[in-house]
DNA sequence: CTGTTAGCGCTTTCAA
DNA sequence: TTGAAAGCGCTAACAG
């Protein structure tokens, strides 16, 4: 209905390889049926079909993005990125919200690799490496973005989680605090794990022993960080005069279970969050916390991606580590 | 590279149209074959290859959602709802972030079309309809989710703007406010003014005159919000006891000026938002606001694209209008 | 510079 | 129940 290059063609009397060759730009064509042409399709309002394109040529100029939570302010910050270069490239954008299921994540893949994307942004997958292998092919360009996942031929951008952590404990350190505890992202993501690590070796090069006690995990949303803070408040033994977040969200979730329990930010309790998400710099108090260069990431993330699609024969995994700098607002004081 | 239905059709020793009908699920095959045909796909990792299915049939499955601002919380809400009746459905989402630049959304839409996308989810473009019909065509079933756009074919699904402001405006005033300001949105979206109207409405209702010197406008930013607190607070004239934000991102923003101002919510001053985004109920104090039923309305919004995409023969559009609710939380409170 | 001719991978009559 | 064949809209040699 739209109108086919068949139809261009007719009525500018030339054939469709000719119209073809207008629309691709450059090719050799005179000026005088270039002008038919260009005239033909105006006036048909003619839009070559990108399908059909596609699979004359193999290849969409498509591209994934696959996040696990398109609710956490974090992300979408990511995702416009992503967007301003796959855009500046002509790329367009699939965005797949996968919950952090791994069912999902599957269904996911194999649908885009049915779309035929031409590559894939991930933040994330939890896909165990074999399933991921054998649903994704072993040719598809793949590159993770701030969070890994489980797969060798990946490329990785991302920041220095352990570093980061490890910032905003010596900077609790630093103001004299000596309890502090650690509301942790899931153990089973990489990121907790990481971000707890440069907390607990913050801990020991300060010459403090890391109490197990004073982490506890929560799910990295409002909620979770909310619930988690009041789970460290009943806790039994000293109480922390410091609380070290592993995300914004549960920071701003803490915050509130605080002030719920009418404990004071950062007159009672100091605490430092980690993402930076534009929102932290609003909160009351404003928030410390480890500031993520997150659009150059997603633009790194991006370029890396589709050079690697410009390159077929080149599969070998880039990667690219940020570093995390520390940013000191309200929420951080001596204890 | 990963297997076209023509090699699984050697493999299992049948036809191309055999391996289809399998694949189609449906149609009248033996058993034995079926099965043959099924070990063939497993054993070779098959994997139909949309592009073409699509072009033979027409369609995509696929659709997209243009919004305005990806960083604003209250769209990745919008968005999972989306998703959610998307995916239940087999349908691909293409997510596109036009930045309230026509130009952009004019991209995109034309981009779109060439994509064969099935249907459209738009928030609040801002491309003249004139413009917007000549890229669109006459058939793309289109809906607008949460804002409208110009163009008459296409169906809306959004809360009572108006009747949510009115709310708001209410609530202060029942308070017993009687300077109430207001934060307004871009005047020159339709959102903006309607909710704009509403707080006037009301305003009118309780026989005040509304001071049009009282309501200032933003750009639904946390920073555009700070920016409008602070203008309001140099304002000459008797100094504003309550301020209506005509979203909670602004309101943020407010808050945390007022804050800096030393001023006390809502000691001071009661601050209302609108949206009732996630974030809200964790604010400092929790913001009161209107809440928009934004799942809901974005699973109606999906629910109508698909029954039109279902109905080629049907064009005429489609309304649901939800009611915004008043969400009272701590940032309001008598003068 | 331009047209002819095969496909790209899949679906879908139409016959058998 | 199955296969042959045409065709979806476009591109890309290959000739001319």
């Amino acid at each position: 209905m739209p109108g086919t290059i068949y139809d261009v063609a007719q009525q500018a009397g030339v054939s469709t390889a000719t119209v073809s060759r207008v629309v691709a730009g450059g090719a050799r064509v005179s000026p005088a049926t270039r002008q038919r042409v260009a005239d033909a399709i105006r006036e048909l309002g003619y839009r070559p079909n990108a399908l059909a394109r596609s699979l004359a040529v193999g290849h969409t100029r498509t591209v994934a993005l696959l996040l696990p939570d398109i609710t956490n302010p974090f992300f979408p910050e990511l995702v416009k990125g992503v967007q301003l270069v796959a855009d500046e490239d002509g790329y367009t954008l699939i965005l797949c919200e996968t919950a952090g299921d791994p069912d999902k994540e599957a269904r996911y893949l194999t649908m885009l690799r049915g779309q035929q994307v031409d590559g894939l942004l991930a933040i994330g997958l939890t896909l165990p490496r074999a399933r991921t292998e054998q649903v994704l092919g072993p040719d598809l360009p793949v590159v993770c973005l701030d969070r890994s996942m489980d797969l060798r031929r990946a490329s990785q951008v991302h920041v220095n989680h352990r570093q980061g952590a490890r910032l905003a404990t010596q900077h609790l350190l630093a103001l004299g605090h000596r309890h502090i505890a650690h509301i942790a992202g899931p153990p089973a993501l990489r990121v907790g794990a990481a971000r707890r690590e440069g907390y607990q070796l913050a801990l020991r090069e300060a010459g403090l022993r890391p109490d197990r006690a004073a982490v506890i995990a929560g799910d990295l949303t409002e909620d979770g960080g909310y619930a988690a803070a009041l789970r460290l408040l009943e806790h039994p033994g000293p109480a922390p005069t410091a609380i070290f977040v592993a995300n914004d969200l549960m920071a701003i979730g803490a915050m509130a279970a605080l002030r719920a329990r009418g404990i004071g930010v950062p007159g009672d309790l100091s605490v430092v969050g980690f993402d930076d998400i534009h929102l932290a710099a609003y909160t009351s108090p404003p928030l410390t916390t480890v500031h993520q260069p997150a659009r150059e990431m997603a633009r790194r993330a991006t370029e890396i991606l589709l050079a690697a699609i410009a390159a077929p024969g080149d599969r070998r995994p880039r990667r690219a580590v940020f570093d995390a700098t520390l940013v000191v607002r309200g929420s951080s004081a001596p204890p």
